[in-house]
DNA sequence: CCATGAAATGACAGTAACTATCAAAACAAG
DNA sequence: CTTGTTTTGATAGTTACTGTCATTTCATGG
């Protein structure tokens, strides 16, 4: 139970202070010395004991900052993030026009902050399945706070069966893009690809039956 | 790339041999060891070691025989029947109706055979994150296949991005339908909520936006 | 029935991701 | 500078999984 983030108010956090300071740090240097490992020399091939040394922390510190090695790469704070700016749509707008919007801004941060991150993340996915899962499971996450979001506007319990398999089919759907992306060498714009995707999720197959 | 299993003729094979008949024996040995030992200490709590001593193997021989440990749990042989039933109807009928109609007997064939296998292991889904990652893993394998059937009704490319966002939310769709019916503890009939869940891809939300 | 080759098994050693524990070091606050 | 708290590192252990090689078990032809 952390205490009660607020409405994120821009300032009101009583300074960093040095501990939080290096805590950020490490965190980043671990993230950044996986990447590098793992560009190196492939995900497998990178031991945590590798990224410990070249982080300049033990290898406890690293499991300390992350549960598993895939979060290492996978961990972000896009996801809250994406579910808050759904909330804050208008509520007469058509939830399709929401999620295309949402989705928008959300790979346009991404893309602008960390391009490379974005596409090494998509290449793992689709070479490691270790990274693959933890990612579905990470976008499972993602899809039940969808949930909630979801059902308010449809005006449906949010657990109802119906809200939950369409809430997953959007998670599979946006899943499959982001690695057909990959596959395909990242050709064409995501934003493109997400947009064709939740076409086919809005209205089925284009030569599809009716 | 097998030998075309050719239509599996029932009385071709040239007799099971000794051998043959040993290692079917041992696959089952060791799947009801598994099966025996987690629903007494749960799945993580059951080692490798355990099952192998109660299935009176090797160690080695569990790997040998499986991968992984969830792959004890999970394997079986639906998934490429299922394709194959799919395959064989009638070109003409509506693919929403050959869903149906496969998954109806393919769940059919599972509950007839073992029908607490299909509960225990969607329990293990909800509980397990590595087994529920394991089946989401075989479920797109399947979806991947359901492709091929998909993109030939529908008179595209297996490969376009329409096709494979589609036969992905569908997976999407019938995983969450499974892992509700486990956590709501397996009220009412699978296929019943496999007919909602598939109603729900082909229509939307029913008090959704249009 | 037996000899020969092939397949299956078991024993062993090793790797790497995690977990748990506890003492030492780094910071915070008075 | 002292005292209390947080963070770190060292260490030992567990377990899934891999690789290798000698031994055992079945298949087959004579």
């Amino acid at each position: 139970m952390t205490a009660a983030p607020s409405p994120l108010s821009p300032a009101d956090r009583p300074r960093p202070g040095l501990r939080e300071r290096k805590k950020i740090k490490t965190r980043e240097a671990i993230r950044s010395a996986t990447y590098a490992l793992v560009g190196e020399q492939g995900y497998d091939a990178t031991t945590i004991e590798q990224i410990a040394e070249r982080a300049e922390v033990s290898p406890s510190t690293v499991f300390r900052y992350f549960p598993t090695k895939e979060d290492i790469v996978l961990t972000d704070e896009y996801d809250p993030l994406m579910v808050r700016e759904l909330r804050s749509r208008p509520a007469g707008e058509p939830w399709m026009d929401s999620l295309r919007y949402v989705m928008d801004k959300s790979i346009d941060a991404m893309a602008r902050e960390n391009p490379e991150v974005l596409r090494m993340r998509a290449h793992l996915g689709v070479q490691v399945p270790a990274v693959r899962s933890r990612m579905v499971e990470s976008m499972s996450e993602t899809g039940r706070l969808l949930r909630g979001a979801l059902a308010e506007r449809a005006g449906l319990d949010p657990d109802a069966l119906e809200v939950r398999v369409y809430a997953m089919s959007l998670v599979g759907g946006m899943m499959e893009v982001y690695m057909a992306w990959a596959e395909n060498d990242f050709e064409g714009d995501l934003r493109d690809l997400v947009h064709r995707a939740l076409d086919v999720l809005e209205h089925g197959l284009p030569t599809g039956n009716p």
